[in-house]
RNA sequence: GCGCCUGUAGCUCAGUUGGAUAGAGCAACGGCCUUCUAAGCCGUAGGCCGCGCGUUCGAAUCGCGCCAGGCGCGCCA
């Protein structure tokens, strides 16, 4: 944030050792202490010397302007005391002055990132712990591309494999079957294999057909997958989540580079075929520690390939592209799996892309299973995360068409699914739970889409023409102090939330703007402010803060509303 | 058994990467709509930061050891 530099300036010229970076200015724990901290620690530890005495160093030998009203050390902090109008008008410049790009650092100019996310069996409807991957890897996406990156996401289509050799076995016509039926068909199928060995056999000859390239084979296979993307597709796309590229597995069943990296491992003597003839590697040979998951099994006895082995190719297919990041967004369930496909590669000479793990969400009864059933799907919770944001608005949009009342539920309904998992750390557990899901009050998204339509309604009353701040900005309150502080911090949030490839950082900064926003429009008056000056500055601290709130609520995938 | 992740208010989660008196929401209790949208606000109450030992000026944060939960560990993907 340049507004800091009145500080930064001063400081860097009397210790020319410190960077830019190494200011870190942060609000004081409370008001009466000042304006703004800055903490030494980091400076300290650059110079060599004691956060206490460059405190007091910088308290008593450096010289600021007169914007600066009282620099005071305590302990290892400097306290300032500000000119807040000079302050506040340079902060809500630079953020109407970038509008849409506020919080973006341009980090990513010029720079390629293939990102893989999603990529679930084609073979059911999604739930609700499917989606946390999508919305992970999506959120990340959105951050990315805000940065800078050029970002293309792909979505591997695991079209192969037992799975669906059952689902393609069990829909003897692909043409008539609705993709909501297909969760009872798959989970019949799975439990009639578990029954019924013979069963469970014609599902592995079938692929074995499919994969010796049998036309028709290929051609129900085909059919059925296509089916189910499109029907998973649709109900990601009902939450926003979009994708550039989709590779099916089935085009990755030979592949000459992967041959390479066979013959490697052969020289190593970590590729034998077993006991029972299966292609097997041997990771201790490669580097592999401990006896768990010392086996990787590439092919069957019979010569069909296992899920690895088209992931090995698959896997080199996108390193090659040569992305400056290449990102995969995988279950908890996978770390082992990536560790093993890595040290393969690596041992061609071969890198793996970079792995972003996410935890399960859990039901009370334990763990979500398509196979088995028990699942809540992403559909069936945005239909009522639908209708219940419905009734709200019909009581308060009395006036919008229906199919604007509508849209609006609908957002606020994604809004809610968003914000609860993206709010949290990717690698904590969540136990679904029906009623603290559909609350929209509160931590959730849709109270912070609620503090932006109070904006949008404000602006809209006061007939303000956007501009940037033209002549005096009166910061009277502490709690607009407060509110113009926390927006300063969104480009390092944001910087922060890519650096960590975590968007919470950034849900946690929309619910702290949103309620300092809050706590501001209950104690000032805009459109009714004692002076001119007061309700042009306050007016855009409304607008100011809209912007963050919209680009912090777009990072999430979520979309800020004029009414609700 | 081994490896990785998690443990913070009754419940769900934050905690600026080791820094000032650990913060929100839900649930509970008491207030606030003639006033820019009450999906809101104010107040009260609620803490052995899983347990123990260490590292240091200083630990919810780092190390070791336990305890509890999640995930994984050869022909699923």
């Amino acid at each position: 944030m340049k507004a800091f530099n009145i500080l930064a300036t001063p400081i860097l010229r009397a210790f020319p050792q410190l960077a830019p970076a190494d200011l870190t200015f942060a609000p004081p724990p409370k008001l009466d202490l000042g304006d703004l901290t800055l903490r030494t620690f980091d400076c300290a530890k650059k110079l060599q010397v004691a956060p206490v005495h460059l405190a007091s160093a910088i308290a008593t030998d450096v010289r600021f302007g007169t914007d600066v009203r009282a620099v005071t050390p305590a302990g290892p902090y400097v306290n300032f005391k500000l000119n807040r109008d000079v302050f506040g008008k340079a902060i809500v410049s630079e953020i109407l002055g970038t509008g849409p790009h506020y919080g973006s650092d341009g980090s990513g100019n010029g720079k390629r990132v293939l990102l893989e996310h999603t990529s679930i069996n084609p073979n059911a409807s999604p739930h609700v712990g499917r989606a946390r991957n999508a919305m992970i890897g999506d959120g990340l996406v959105r951050m990315l591309r805000f940065e800078g990156y050029s970002v293309e996401v792909h979505y591997y289509v695991n079209d192969m494999g037992r799975q669906i050799g059952l689902l393609v076995l069990a829909c003897p016509d692909p043409t008539t079957m609705t993709f909501d039926a297909m969760l009872q068909t798959y989970v019949a199928a799975n439990a009639r294999a578990d029954a019924d060995p013979d069963f469970a056999a014609q599902g592995y000859e079938l692929l074995a057909k499919m994969e010796a390239g049998d036309a028709a084979t290929r051609e129900k296979f085909h059919a059925v997958t296509d089916l189910c993307l499109q029907g998973q597709v649709a109900v990601l796309g009902r939450l926003g989540v979009e994708y550039d590229i989709f590779d099916r597995e089935s085009d990755y069943l030979r592949d000459p580079r992967l041959d390479e990296v066979l013959d490697v491992l052969r020289e190593k003597r970590a590729l034998f075929t077993d006991e029972e003839d299966r292609l097997v590697v041997d990771l201790s040979k490669i580097g592999h520690g401990p006896d768990e998951g010392r086996y990787f099994v590439l092919m069957r006895a019979n010569g069909s390939s296992m899920y690895g082995y088209r992931d090995l190719a698959y896997t080199i297919d996108k390193m090659d592209d040569g992305a400056d990041l290449n990102l995969i967004v995988l279950g908890e369930d996978h770390k082992l799996y990536a560790q093993q496909i890595n040290l393969i590669l690596q041992a061609a000479g071969r890198r793996a892309p970079e792995p972003l793990y996410y935890s399960y969400i859990l039901l009370k009864e334990g763990k979500m299973s398509t196979r088995q059933g028990n699942v809540v799907l992403l559909s069936d919770f945005l239909d009522e995360a639908t209708a219940r944001a419905r009734e709200r608005v019909e009581g308060q949009c009395k006036d919008l068409p229906p199919e604007e009342r509508q849209s609006i539920a609908e957002k606020v309904a994604v809004a809610a699914v968003r914000f609860a998992i993206l709010r949290v750390g990717p690698n904590k557990n969540v136990i679904f739970d029906w009623e603290s899901s559909l609350s929209f009050t509160g931590d959730t998204g849709p109270y912070v889409q609620y503090s932006c339509a109070r904006i949008a309604s404000i602006l809209r009353k006061s007939g303000m023409t956007p501009g940037l701040p033209q002549d005096t900005f009166p910061v009277e309150t502490d709690v607009e102090w407060a509110l113009l502080l926390k927006l300063a911090a969104l480009p390092q949030t944001v910087a922060a939330a890519v650096a960590g490839r975590n968007c919470a950082p950034v849900a946690q900064f929309a619910l702290d703007t949103a309620r300092l926003f809050t706590a501001f429009y209950h104690e000032c008056p805009v459109l009714q402010a004692p002076t001119e000056a007061q309700r042009s500055a306050r007016l855009q601290l409304c607008d100011a803060t809209h912007w963050a709130l919209k680009n912090a609520l777009g990072l999430l995938g979520i979309e800020a509303l004029e009414r609700m």
